[in-house]
DNA sequence: GCCAGAATGACAACCTTATTGTCAATATGT
DNA sequence: ACATATTGACAATAAGGTTGTCATTCTGGC
């Protein structure tokens, strides 16, 4: 059965509204480490997907390589990733979180776990997994039609 | 039934994507009119709200009311919205839309329908109206928390 | 009514996140 | 080999938002 457009509307501003709270909440879990939340994100993105190059970083995240190159750099100063020699591209190198990365990574995402398992408690499973289903169709469409306007601009 | 901590996890990825990418299409959609994401925020809290305080739009939105008074300032200025003195407090005039903010505001969303509508024909009804009510119980828990957090702070 | 304390508009300084533009160096396809 | 694209580095800029301050108005207890 088809949606309806007001309907539609409610699903977007929704997403809206969790977006912000979840970034506030994120904010005050993890104020202390000295980590922005690029940084973080960052972080998550190296941790989920394996060393990466900054372009490829920036790609998966729609910003511009030197936004993520910024990020990286601050990362490196801080001792959380470390550069290793990309044998595919000798002047972009293979980004990885250091063993002090991986720690503190585990630790922001352990201050989460009972936030999270407190909303899980709150929800019901079924209903998360169509959500989950429901925002991945949302952001396969999206997706198709950004790509149509870049191809649209060019 | 419960959900687990990886399907919460799960949901909050896909809502943060979700937002990046709706905003990205929204702006694609808003960008010749003149008036920037603050400004249609804005127009959209009073043309869902009716009239109100500076201070109140700022409060509904999680923003300090000195970036609200800046948004409300450049739409006056445009001659998108107006003010009338409050009769409740002589200091916080009520703020509403003009003639031209209303038609402005529904030519954008005129604008925004044709893509709405295709998200529409692309998503199952009864799947859209569940994802709303899960996002909107985790709106309602993540407001929660972040009351108590802010009760913990004073 | 009076007075302390809160809320408001106005203005300024600043921060964070992100973009655009440029340059020199390296890669890539033909 | 050569034209074109990609990359790191650096700088300027912009948008969105915060904090701080001042004078004015509002509010609640006395």
């Amino acid at each position: 059965m088809m949606t309806d457009v007001k309907q539609a509307l409610a699903l977007t501003r929704a997403v809206r509204g969790c977006f912000n709270r979840l970034k506030a909440v994120a904010d005050s879990l993890h104020l202390e480490h000295g980590v922005t939340g690029g940084m973080r994100a960052v972080m998550e993105a190296l941790d989920e997907g394996g060393e990466q190059t900054v372009p490829a970083i920036a790609r998966s995240k729609r910003v511009t390589r030197q936004h993520i190159q910024v990020l990286v750099n601050d990362l490196l100063e801080a001792g959380l990733v470390d550069t290793r020699p990309n044998p595919a591209d000798q002047r972009s190198p293979l980004i990885s979180l250091t063993r002090k990365g991986r720690d503190l990574f585990a630790r922001m995402r352990q201050k989460e776990k009972p936030v999270v398992a407190d909303l899980a408690r709150a929800l019901d499973a079924h209903d998360v997994a169509t959500a989950v289903v429901v925002l991945q169709r949302l952001n396969d469409h999206l997706d198709a039609r950004l790509r149509k306007r870049i191809g649209d601009g060019s």
